[in-house]
DNA sequence: TTTCAACATGAAACGTTGTTGCATTTGCGC
DNA sequence: GCGCAAATGCAACAACGTTTCATGTTGAAA
């Protein structure tokens, strides 16, 4: 039995305000993982870039220590410890994100058809649908589509 | 430059009130697509179960005639045409359904995660979110999670 | 510090999913 | 019916994802 440790939310920061940021080894100690070289450079590469990244991208970053047997073991783990979440843009695309420090709440995902980057919109929280009486939810992914605000910018 | 069919939205139909359904011939048609043994096969199951289907359920309805290279090719022409859409659930599960004649209003899906079924919840509309300005939106995917009527109420 | 069980790793091999090229067949407008 | 464009199906390929197994690490208890 492990102890998950649960966040609280506190006031909301400010868009500018970066709070300090967990390393690796104490994610992976909270998430209940053991330490490896593989999940950490995982975890400083997502921490760093602060956005979704295929793993495609993920593997330039690693270089060499890049296993793909490994890549996929490895973000099972992650994903189920909920250290990381994974973002299903198309069966053929799949992009993974670490989840939020503070508040872990569900929120949407952007897809820009454009330029293929995927944001975690953090500030628009996924709407409550209301499914007939004996539907019983457990989640929700939503997905919306579009063009990103770089893009749009460079159309014109 | 082909002649796109558009429904008009009538008045609401009740939940046991068919239509008439049209047949696959026609469908075809108003989808400038060639009519095809293939097509009209994927067709008439789709309609015929009246639910999303995955490849599996497909080609096990098919038969003999499923040829795996000619279904990926149909499947896009289908979903070119507007004919059926593609339900992503996860990066290996992919379902396919027919578009519903009459309001093809962006809907809900939803997915058990015990049976593992597929529904188009055809009257729970996607909530419209709102991003910052600078985003344009062109669509929206929202996949509820959870466990079905039936499987519910096997496990009571 | 040493020991050790549990877990992470990576190589090989395999299965599935999706695509492309090409020769052949079919649909459909003329 | 003719002929062109599109659909089909085969082969081959590429990418994605999993399983098995031998080996290397981690972390905790002795």
């Amino acid at each position: 039995m492990e102890i998950k440790v649960v966040f609280l939310c506190g006031r909301k920061r400010g868009r500018n305000e970066h709070h300090r940021m967990k390393n690796a080894t104490d994610i992976l100690k909270e998430g209940g993982l053991k330490k490896s070289a593989q999940r950490i450079a995982v975890i400083n590469i997502l921490q760093a870039k602060q956005k979704p990244l295929s793993e495609d991208a993920i593997k330039g970053e690693m270089g060499e220590i890049y296993d793909r047997i490994t890549f996929y073991r490895t973000m099972q783990a992650l994903c189920g410890a909920g250290i990381v979440h994974k973002i299903i843009v198309d069966n053929t695309v799949v992009e993974y994100a670490l989840n939020a420090e503070g508040c872990p709440h569900e929120h949407v995902h952007f897809f820009c058809t454009v330029c293929h980057a995927v944001t975690c919109m953090r500030d628009v929280a996924v709407h409550r649908y209301r499914l007939p009486a004996d539907y019983e939810q457990t989640g929700c992914e939503v997905l919306i589509k579009g063009v990103c605000p770089s893009c749009l910018k460079a159309t014109r």
